[in-house]
Order: C-alpha cells, then sequence, then structure tokens
DNA sequence: CCCAAGAGTGAAACACGTTCCTTCGTGAGT
DNA sequence: ACTCACGAAGGAACGTGTTTCACTCTTGGG
C-alpha cells in the first residue's frame, strides 16, 4: 500500500518475461499452476477474514510458494486482489454466455442478472469487502486488470439488455447507460460493504437507476 | 488499517469525554485548537504529497502534537482523513448557499456546480487522490462524516436543480437522481485518481448521466 | 551431460499505521 | 496552596506490506 506511483520493477509488457500480474495464460504449466494457487489462496482467505487477513505472507504459506515468489507474480496485495476479482469475474462472463437472461423486458433482465451477483457477492460479504476495497484502492499501475473486470461487467449488462448472449451492436446510448448502471452499482457495493446500506437498498438503488435510464 | 473491525477505545457517545472524532465544536478552547492544527497539517500535507504523504507521524509533527493525541483525536488515518473532507465539503455548502445557481436548465446548473467542483478538485490532484482514497476506504465507523458529505453534496445538487439558495421541496424521484448523479461523479472521481479517465472524461461522464436523468 | 540464466526460496530489513506505557502539566474542586 | 483526575507528551514496540539479497533449483540449448 506504501508506494503507489513508484512501481519499477515490471514493466508489464506481457512479452517481457512470463507469467506477470496481467497474464493469465502466458508461462510455464507450473507456472500457471503457482498461479492458480495463489490466487485460490487468496480467495480462500478473504473469503474467512476479509481484506485484512489476505497478508501476503499468509498467501504465500498457504499457496506454498515463497513470499518473493508471491510478489514476483504480484507486485502488491492491490494487484493481487484484483486479479482475484477479476478472474471470478470473468468466471461469471463465461457462464452468461450459455444461454439467454430470463425476464420479459431489459428493466427485468438487468435487475436479474445484477440481483444474482448481488446476492452471490453478498452471500461472501467478507470476500466482497476485500475485493471492493481492493478494487477502491487500485491505481494506475492495476489498469489493466481493472480494465478487465469492467468490461466484464458490461458485456453481462450488455447481453441482459438485449436478452441475447450474442452481444450485437451496442449504441453509444447504450453504452453510456451501461456505465452509469455500474456506476451506481459500484457505489452501492461500496456502501453495503462499508455498512452504509443494506442488502434491500442496494436492490432498489440499482432499480431505481435502471428504472430512471431506460425510461 | 489494520484493525478495521475491533475498535473499542472512543464509544464515540458525543457525551463520554470531549473533543472527539465527530465533534468538531465540543472541547476546550484549546483542543478546538489543536483539532484544527491537525485537520490543517493533514490538508498540508496531503496537498504536497497525496495519501501515502499523509504520515501520522508527519501529521503530528507538523501539527505540534503528540503521536498519541493524534490518535485520541482521529482514531485512524483514514478518519483524520474523512474528517478533513468533511470539513473542506462543508466549506463549500456554506458558500452555495450564499447565492442562486448560474444556468438556464437544470441541467447547465447542475453541471455548473459539479464542473466546478471537479475542477476545484483537479487543481490538487494530490489532495484530491488522499481524500477520495481514504473515502472509498471508510468502514463502518466513519459512516458519521460520510454521512456529512454525502448530504452536503446532495444539498449543493439539489440547489443546483432548483436553482434557488432555498431548498424547497424534494421529490423521491429527484432525490434518487440526485442519488445517482452523486455515484456517477463519485465513480468518475475514482478513476480520474487512480488515472483510469482524465479530465474531459469525467466531465462527460457527468454531463450525459445529467443528460439521460433529466431528460 | 554440462552450463548459464532465469525462477524460486528464505530470511532479514525497512516503512509506516497503530498500540501501549510511563511521565508531565494543568485546571477544578477543596 | 494542595491534590487529584485527565489530557498530552514522548517514545518504544508490534504487525504487516514491501524490498533486498544471497543462495539453490530447474530447465533448455550446446
Amino acid at each position: 500500500m506504501t508506494s503507489v506511483s513508484t512501481e519499477p520493477r515490471n514493466t508489464d509488457d506481457a512479452a517481457s518475461t512470463g507469467a506477470q500480474t496481467s497474464a493469465p495464460t502466458g508461462g510455464s504449466a507450473a507456472q500457471r499452476e503457482r498461479r492458480r494457487r495463489i490466487l485460490d489462496a487468496t480467495i480462500s482467505l478473504a473469503a474467512e477474514g476479509g481484506f485484512d487477513a489476505v497478508q501476503m505472507r499468509a498467501v504465500a504459506e498457504q499457496a506454498e510458494v515463497a513470499l518473493g515468489t508471491l510478489y514476483r507474480y504480484f507486485p502488491s496485495k492491490i494487484h493481487l486482489l484484483v486479479s482475484a476479482l477479476a478472474r471470478e469475474f470473468t468466471k461469471d462472463v463465461d457462464r452468461s454466455a450459455i444461454r439467454a437472461t430470463p425476464g420479459e423486458t431489459a428493466h427485468e433482465r438487468i435487475m436479474y442478472v445484477l440481483n444474482r451477483r448481488t446476492r452471490a457477492l453478498q452471500k461472501q460479504p467478507k470476500l466482497t469487502e476485500a475485493l471492493v476495497r481492493a478494487f477502491m484502492f487500485a491505481d494506475q499501475s492495476v489498469t489493466g486488470e481493472i480494465h478487465e473486470v469492467g468490461t466484464s461487467l458490461t458485456t453481462v449488462i450488455a447481453r441482459a439488455m438485449h436478452g441475447t448472449p450474442d452481444h450485437g451492436e451496442v449504441t453509444e446510448e447504450e453504452a453510456a447507460i451501461i456505465r452509469i448502471i455500474s456506476d451506481v452499482w459500484l457505489s452501492a457495493l461500496i456502501s453495503w460493504v462499508t455498512g452504509r446500506m443494506d442488502e434491500k437498498d442496494v436492490e432498489k438503488s440499482i432499480d431505481v437507476a435502471v428504472r430512471l435510464l431506460l425510461r
């Protein structure tokens, strides 16, 4: 958390070395395996004890890698958590591609996917707290991972809007609406995580936003 | 940052001891003076070097109080920064009460106040980074201060919406719209602070949101 | 089969938020 | 003026994120 602006190592050019931060696919099998273990450990610790429980030493131990190795893979705790979030979100996107979203209207379908996701997050409050905190704290060096998260959320909402798994055309206005909905969702999630809103409030605030935006 | 949920000391009942966290007014003159010095030091350090530069030891030194005293007044760095943010925002609200907001339409007036505030923040990027980060990281124990910030923002937008300094009636729907605008503004600010949006993007995203919501 | 280079290891060290303890100064009540 | 309670001072100490470094292991090319 300390040096946010400095950030020399790991130029991130994907081409450079190997299984770096934003390269979930590159590297040897052993490296992908290590990366997976690290992210698993992260999720597991976060699910148990939230942001504070994701301690780098603990992650390293549980993933059975050395602390130095952990830092080679993820240059900071924030990168680690945001990457974990990205991985989970990506899973969701894959699932949403399988079949059409239920619901008669765009409003219903959007609420369906967002509520489903919201409830999933709320079932693991500690995990969500950790991930949202990390997301909020992320600085420029995490842009890649964050963009990944944003994209998958946009994709899911766009699909729900149209009601079909294919992406089709998204107009400028639709894109703007989706961004706003995402913003509201994120804000609500923050409020929930920090104890300023309860589950009902979250759902309601998104519902209102969607209604106002789709009219 | 470490113990977020535990938090024994300082039961915050305002009645208890004195110049505590959420009591800008109570306490002896010397205590109010200390509090002021602490917040001044916070703003000053934040303006120079951002979140990371607001180090508790440095704040204590610059405010000429002991570290222990600093912690007596503000139980964590987050409380400290959010309190500072609240103080600055409150000043703004006071100013906005003075005269009617310029602009023909609600859209214009809202953009006017939000852009003005946005630009003010952007003139002090480091300070803004520090304050936004703190705001994001705040947990339940900071609810009071955060609510204060939220309220003043709402007030300012409501005034701009109606174009008059008096608060008048705010309908349910208007309140909902204001909340959404605040959410978008906050998200944009986060994106800006974390280097994922530039000044233009911030303005544009708010403009689009206001347009979509006020049509 | 051997070697150089890169990856991984482990431990120590550092930085900074936070806690804790001990001592001092001061103002209110007597 | 005396004492007592309490806020403040000052600083040591602790926890955890991050860095560094010397060393070992793995691996792919000759």
